[in-house]
DNA sequence: AACGATTGCTTAAACGATTAAGCAAGGGGC
DNA sequence: GCCCCTTGCTTAATCGTTTAAGCAATCGTT
């Protein structure tokens, strides 16, 4: 019991040889060695009945590489990023890669503390769910020449290896939805950021109602702070809801902002879809279980996440590869919180 | 541009001095060791200068130590244990430790790649949710010596550190509540497993309503595997609602049971708690937002993810710390799914 | 003046692995 | 019999740190 762990030098020692001999058989490299057979099998069974685990500190030390990835993200606690996660760690374990997960919080000093512990720690690469100005720190990286891919968000004036959605295009259609489906006053609720994903989703949206000239009154756009989303959400749809022309549909440019919505949306007793028909980027249980199920964007999450491990993963391997500037598209799933509006006349 | 990292010996070289001065006066022992001011203040303006960064791998290799911790959990995408392990992250965090999480979907057989994998990465030791039938590999932990806390899971037959719910109490609040709420009726749906947590939830719904003898029901209690959630859901609710007392109420063990089977409340066309009263384990933005709230029993997650984090690192210091074996207690919160009984005459 | 104590630094081993280079013995060809 | 090639192994450096031990030089005491 309490055995110390077994090293190659306990090994070297039982079998009577040297160190690197045994480091040659367990490598597989007896061949080009030109290991003995016999003794091979021996240092084998030796390493068998001590059940050696190799140190993986003194074999990333030696190699300069860990196969360990840091994974950024906002929140781990936040549905769509613990479902990224968990992809992230599969497609990762697959390839014998190990996943080191940091929550930023959306904020840029906690992400770049989160950078340089995990660089400290010698991570081989990062995937990166990138807050607002962290523009520096994607740079820094680069500069470094550190593998990294960003994941979801990107930045547009940066070149960088990217997997994300394509913002505009989903903003689009749910918008699209919500005007064919006759509703004339379409709301949205962002956050107030200047990352780029978000300014595609209101972008996406604007157009999908016409634009200013057409359809589109700035009444109808609210944004909230990541700090302090239940207050400014209610804040926000009050005065969409008492607007000149008030809104029939809201469209949420995230899972979060619409659970913060949803729940005041109930409190005012308001019916979905009769008094407000509901759409929301993000998918979520608490969607299905809504007592009108919630249309909403289904993000290519396994997709996403596995790609941009590969991506990662390839790079490792070949520091030359060209970039990979991967935009996927999220599927409208429609549902009752949408229907086509019945006209009252 | 693309400088590689600063080591000491860059520093010994630049200062001209040896590596073991600067170490001494990187880590503050300048007094200890008697290294000079003025040499000491130089030393410390060149690692500045080069903007060094230890090496956590060599340092590591060298103390045996990583202050890394292994988060083994069921499944990071459920919310419960996303959670715990955004808790358990930032907790680690405050003292220096960074976490590596796993997802072992409560497979023993992933559980101990898992552990294997940890060890291997040398964590100095382990938080554990536990799945089924991994005793063995915790008589492993504690042969091999290896500083570990159990979370929420434990086993009574091994003696262990711990940190977990009163299942038993927070089982019997929730049946006593809905007792003497007036249902006479009630149903539990929990998981076919052998885990204590699981049995003591069913030992504590079954005493509430009295045991067989008086209000209990064997018709009404549901067992379903983890592998097969929805469909056997379904079925359980089936049966509980044709059986010769039909329930009037019904409580899930966990989240994932509450969404599952609400899911198909909803598609019964059943109505919250008129025609079904519901009180489950666990907490979640779908309770909230479920047109009837429901009644859940609150966990003290914060308090769950902190203490265990901390017991682990107390163990750590000081491996000869008495054993820590700490039931919380839950909270029951309760909401209109769980409202007294009108009865009918 | 001689001795021990103090000060200020260096040397070198160690952690556990990898790997280029070297060495000795045996075999084959001429 | 000599040389070279192959085979089968060892030696030793290396990755970046920590830290016990050692070594000069200076200081204070008597």
């Amino acid at each position: 019991m309490n055995k110390k762990k077994a090293s190659l030098k306990d090994i070297a020692q039982k079998a009577g040889v040297s160190t690197a001999l045994v480091s040659y058989v367990l490598n597989g490299k007896e061949k080009e060695s030109r290991v003995g057979e016999e003794i091979a099998a021996r240092v084998r069974q030796i390493a068998i009945d001590l059940n050696y685990q190799p140190n993986y500190l003194a074999k990333s030390l030696r190699s300069g590489r860990t196969r360990t990835l840091g994974l950024i993200i906002a929140d781990i606690s936040n549905p769509f990023f613990a479902n990224i996660a968990r992809i992230v760690e599969d497609e990762a374990k697959k390839n014998d890669y190990t996943v080191i997960i940091g929550s930023s919080d959306e904020d840029a000093d906690k992400s770049w503390d989160l950078i340089n512990v995990l660089i400290n720690r010698q991570v081989d690469g990062f995937i990166i769910v990138s807050s607002e100005h962290t523009e520096e720190q994607i740079q820094y990286l680069k500069n470094r020449n550190i593998a990294f891919v960003l994941l979801d968000r990107y930045f547009p004036d940066i070149d960088t290896d990217y997997v994300a959605l394509d913002n505009y295009q989903a903003a689009y259609q749910a918008g699209m939805h919500l005007v064919e489906g006759g509703y004339q006053h379409v709301g949205f609720v962002a956050y107030r950021s200047q990352l780029f994903h978000m300014r595609e989703r209101i972008r996406g949206y604007v157009d999908a109602l016409g634009g200013s000239e057409a359809g589109y009154c700035a009444e109808w756009l609210t944004e909230v702070e990541f700090t302090n989303v239940d207050l400014e959400v209610r804040a926000g749809i009050d005065l969409m809801l008492a607007a000149e022309k008030p809104i029939d549909a809201l469209i949420f440019a995230t899972y979060r902002l619409a659970i913060s919505g949803l729940k005041y949306i109930n409190e005012l007793g308001l019916n979905v879809p009769d008094d407000l028909a509901i759409v929301s980027f993000g998918q979520a249980e608490a969607f299905d279980l809504y007592y009108c199920p919630i249309t909403y964007l289904q993000q290519p999450m396994e997709a996403l996440g596995k790609t941009s491990v590969d991506v990662l993963i390839n790079k490792l391997k070949d520091p030359q590869q060209e970039r990979k500037q991967i935009l996927m598209e999220a599927n409208l799933i429609a549902r009752n919180s949408s229907k086509i509006k019945v006209l009252v006349d």
